[in-house]
RNA sequence: GGCCGGUUAGCUCAGACAGGCUAGAGCGCCAGUCUUACAAACUGGAUGUCGAAGGUUCGAUUCCUUCACCGGCCACCA
């Protein structure tokens, strides 16, 4: 059989992902048993104009382990694809292309012609998400890929909205609200970010009508003055009192304002009179209302100053406003100081432009009401599960405490339309349909609403509107709702995550997932978060091209919600362990011939080795680890299981042991029984691995002999597909019924061979013998079972000691083989020792000064445990099985130290 | 301002919820090796007053308090 030396990632990956999507290995229907419990994610629908990144990588690797593993475990499996449409990062990203090919805005082409070409857009680059997600080894179900602006999503976009007008929560009317100068609409007050900024705060006088006195106000705007219909200060401010219910006559316009009296007025800070602009400020929008103060808008939605900011301003970019209006208090002789000040400044997410606060009519949505149900669960039995549970759960419960209004329309053309018609007079007609518009208005003469919704009005409805919604018999909705687990970053778990928890729990009467996974954030190596205007993030594809995917999946999975930093060197390490695997399977396929893999597991347990009982022992020891790490997403904990297990038991110690009885040169029962253990072994491990490592897993399955359906899970007897390790069963050890499979017995005289091994392979480096020089050694020991295990594992011992020259033991307990004196010497565990007859090659000074730093190093480990037993308020408080250990362990060290001892003695001075 | 997290070997990270195991892994480092699967390997080895100071305890890297530095989420202080 032909088996390149190195794995090579590139065929695995191309090969094998294409097959299991022709033979429809992912979606659930390939589950025959009707009974079958279960498994459902939906993937949170990447950006249409995005492109594959690390965080991205790191959630779909740790959905597609867990789906793999529910697959592998005979679940009805679902895990649902799709993309978002992602309204203003698309709108402007074709703008942009339109701008640059044809020099043209999209008014230039109009509303309907934009969006042909963007839904063109879409067809052509769209794709590219899912392209990447195929390479990542995803098993998402490809023949339930969904797009937000789906016929049917639409039509849940419409149902959600209908519902909740009709409920009364959604309603239409002004307010203030987050205006992107730039972009030209309205945002909500998750899509813009707070950045601390150095400004000044400008001190300013406004004179009291009818008196010398002037009230001075702090502001960081001084153009919105211009703006103000009232100066507030805190009721109970004695400084102020007397002028509450007063008139200030504003400087530059003249208009008279009052000055109200609001507890929102914190009198520690600036003056304690705060210039009032309800039109160009929530807070003072807010005050403004309780105080039924006017609004005068001064600046406009581009920016610039309005007519009603007075002739001299009018037109002015807010800037440069904010330096007129300044000057004009310095002429004036009111600006009484400037000093430096930082404060918070909203930017718009997208296009970094600073955001003006402006009255407008929008459409909102009570999202109090809405997140009641929501609030209620998390309070009452911390439904969903949220893992890491700390922050996390208390990140979600602040957000559903303090609901706003969520603004919803947004002026842009590229989005799900809002579902309302006005008629000539006004009259607003909200609808599912046009159709039905015009029959609730009694006219065709309907114009409907020229704004579209918030891209994360639909991504609310994801689960449902996925499955089947508002299709209320819609058969993947009562199969896979609700969702298993939501996999997310924990940056949008308001935006998002407690949102599609409102409208499963509207909608559906249930929380629209069991479990909320949280991942870790990637950091660049300096620390600094990835991201595309820094330049400095790692592409995902480059990382699989140079290391390949199993390995990279390794890396993600074992960060899960960790924060990390990204080091290449991590993905390197789990590069070398595929190869390592495909070399280890290499070796048990070319040791094959003979071999009877019938998978049926573990038969002739009468001609086992020592070996083999361990290594079923460690398996399953594995197995049941692994199966607990990834049902407790712990993926760190079951990635490290794997690897040592793969590489450190099966590799450097199965193999080893069992390797001369496997390539034997002579066919015999005991060759072919060996032969067959260790592809047993290998395959049963290959399907531990197969959820984190698909491809290489596969490839090597495949070329296994005797594999085939017989190995699926039951589930998949049935399937119409090539026989593929992601439909074998993922092995497992229940604690009812397995107990047995885990044999301490074997693992501890293992141990303890181990321990010979390594305490021989020491002396043969710490003498400085080259590795080809044959051996001697002596073994002395009292106990009876190690001298029955020793009589069985000699062989391997020497083979893997090079002791050539053979291995003297006791023929039974109470004898001692006599040591020559030129010898190296070791204690092992149970007051065994072993030595190496070398005669002519020991300095007995360096020998000596070896054994003494030894002993020296267990009498200070003897010295610590004593002091502790010694305390006799240890013995007495501790928990008696923990002073029983710490006296079985004295022991060993002294028996060490005594035969540490002896070994000096016998070398004489 | 509120809430929360991190600080463990040169680097990237486990361990800590349920205190006691000689504190671990990978990479890197030192020495040696082509030992018939693998030099992306093998064998052996060195490396940490577990951020600082207190407290609780028979016992603290782990629990509590304070502090320092780094970071996150939320928030209407002009």
């Amino acid at each position: 059989m032909e088996i390149p030396k190195t794995y090579d990632p590139k065929q695995a990956e191309e090969l094998h992902y294409a097959r299991w999507e022709r033979e429809g290995c992912f979606a659930p229907e390939i589950n025959g048993d009707a009974e079958a419990p279960v498994y459902a994610i939906v993937i949170p629908p990447p950006n249409v104009t995005g492109s594959l990144h690390m965080g991205h990588a790191l959630q779909h690797t740790i959905m597609d382990v867990l789906t793999r593993f529910r697959r592998m475990r005979g679940f009805r499996t679902l895990w649902l694809p799709g993309t978002d449409h992602a309204g203003i990062s698309t709108q402007i990203m074709v703008e942009r292309q339109l701008k640059k090919a044809e020099g043209l805005t999209r008014h230039d082409i109009g509303r309907e012609d934009f969006n042909a070409r963007v839904w063109k857009w879409k067809e052509q680059y769209g794709g590219e998400i899912t392209r990447q997600m195929r390479r990542e080894g995803a098993s998402v179900d490809w023949s339930r890929e969904r797009f937000t602006m789906d016929e049917r999503l639409t039509r849940a976009v419409r149902e959600f909205f209908v519902r909740c007008y009709e409920d009364g929560l959604i309603y239409r009317g002004p307010g203030i609200i987050n205006w992107c100068p730039k972009d030209q609409t309205a945002l909500s007050d998750l899509e813009v970010d707070k950045e601390s900024q150095a400004g000044k705060l400008y001190y300013l006088q406004y004179p009291v009508q009818g008196s010398e006195r002037r009230v001075s106000v702090a502001t960081t705007r001084p153009e919105t003055m211009l703006g103000d219909t009232a100066v507030a200060v805190n009721p109970n401010d004695e400084r102020y009192r007397d002028l509450v219910g007063q008139t200030l006559v504003l400087p530059i316009m003249g208009r008279e304002i009052p000055i109200v009296a609001d507890e929102f007025v914190d009198p520690e800070f600036g003056t304690g009179a705060v210039k009032v602009t309800p039109a160009h400020d929530p807070n003072d929008y807010a005050i403004g209302k309780r105080h039924n103060l006017p609004q005068v808008q001064v600046i406009d939605q581009y920016a610039k100053m309005t007519a009603d900011a007075g002739a001299e301003f009018a037109g002015l970019d807010r800037y440069e406003a904010r330096t007129k209006v300044v000057e004009k208090f310095e002429d004036l002789g009111l600006l009484e100081k400037v000093a430096d000040y930082e404060f918070a400044i909203t930017k718009c997410e997208r296009c970094g432009t600073v955001i003006e606060p402006l009255i407008s009519t929008q459409w909102f949505l009570k999202q109090a009401e809405l997140g009641r149900a929501p609030l209620e669960l998390i309070r009452e039995k911390h439904e969903p599960r949220f893992v890491p549970e700390n922050p996390y759960e208390k990140t979600y419960t602040n957000w559903l405490e303090n609901l706003h209004d969520w603004t919803l329309s947004r002026q842009l053309w590229w989005g799900h339309r809002i579902p309302a018609w006005y008629d000539e007079s006004g009259g607003v007609y909200v609808a599912r349909t046009e159709e039905d518009a015009k029959a609730k208005a009694g006219t065709d003469k309907l114009t409907q609403d020229p704004d579209v919704l918030d891209t994360w009005f639909s991504s609310a409805l994801w689960p449902i509107s996925t499955l089947g919604w508002p299709d209320e018999d819609a058969p993947d909705l009562k199969t896979f709702y609700p969702t298993a687990v939501l996999v997310t970053a924990r940056d949008i778990i308001s935006l998002w995550v407690s949102r599609m928890m409102m409208t499963g729990m509207k909608f559906e009467g249930r929380k629209a997932f069991d479990d909320v996974f949280i991942t870790g954030t990637i950091f660049d190596k300096h620390g600094q978060r990835m991201s595309k205007t820094k330049g400095n993030g790692v592409d995902p594809l480059g990382v699989f091209d140079k290391y390949g995917v199993d390995a990279t999946r390794l890396v993600l999975a074992s960060i899960g919600s960790t924060d990390t930093r990204w080091n290449d060197n991590q993905v390197e390490s789990y590069r070398n362990f595929a190869n390592k695997i495909w070399n280890a399977a290499r070796f048990c396929l070319l040791n094959s011939e003979g071999a009877d893999m019938s998978g049926k597991g573990w038969a002739h347990a009468e001609d086992w080795t020592l070996a083999d009982r361990w290594i079923r022992s460690r398996f399953f020891r594995t197995a049941r680890d692994v199966n607990e790490a990834i049902n407790g997403y712990d993926f760190h904990q079951a990635v490290q299981s794997l690897y040592h297990f793969f590489w450190d038991d099966f590799c450097d110690w199965y193999i080893e042991l069992t390797k001369a009885d496997v390539t034997a040169a002579e066919d015999t029962p005991a060759r072919s029984g060996a032969r067959s253990r260790l592809l047993t072994i290998l395959e049963q491990s290959l399907r531990l691995l197969h959820p984190f490592m698909p491809f290489l897993t596969e490839e090597l399955w495949q070329r296994l002999p005797g594999v085939g359906k017989d190995l699926h899970h039951r589930a998949y007897e049935t399937a119409d597909v090539t026989p593929t390790i992601m439909l074998t069963s993922y092995p497992q050890f229940s604690k009812k019924f397995d107990t047995r499979k885990i044999d301490e017995r074997a693992e501890s005289e293992m141990r303890a061979i181990i321990e010979l091994i390594s305490r021989v392979r020491n002396i043969r480096t710490e003498l400085g013998l080259k590795p080809s020089e044959e051996i001697e050694i002596i073994l002395n020991t009292e106990d009876e079972r190690l001298l029955e295990v020793l009589g069985e594992t000699s062989g391997q011992i020497m083979r893997l000691t090079r002791a050539g020259k053979g291995m003297r033991r006791p023929g039974r307990a109470g004898v001692t083989i006599e040591v020559p004196r030129a010898s190296a010497r070791a204690a092992l565990a149970g007051g065994a020792e072993v030595a190496v007859p070398l005669e002519g090659l020991i300095d007995f000074e360096q020998e000596r000064a070896r054994i003494t730093r030894e002993r020296e190093k267990q009498e200070k480990e003897l010295q610590k445990t004593e002091a502790q037993l010694l305390n006799p308020q240890f013995v007495e408080r501790a928990p008696a099985e923990k002073v029983e250990e710490l006296r079985q362990r004295a022991a060993d060290t002294g028996q060490r130290i005594k035969a540490l001892g002896e070994m000096l003695e016998a070398l004489g001075e």
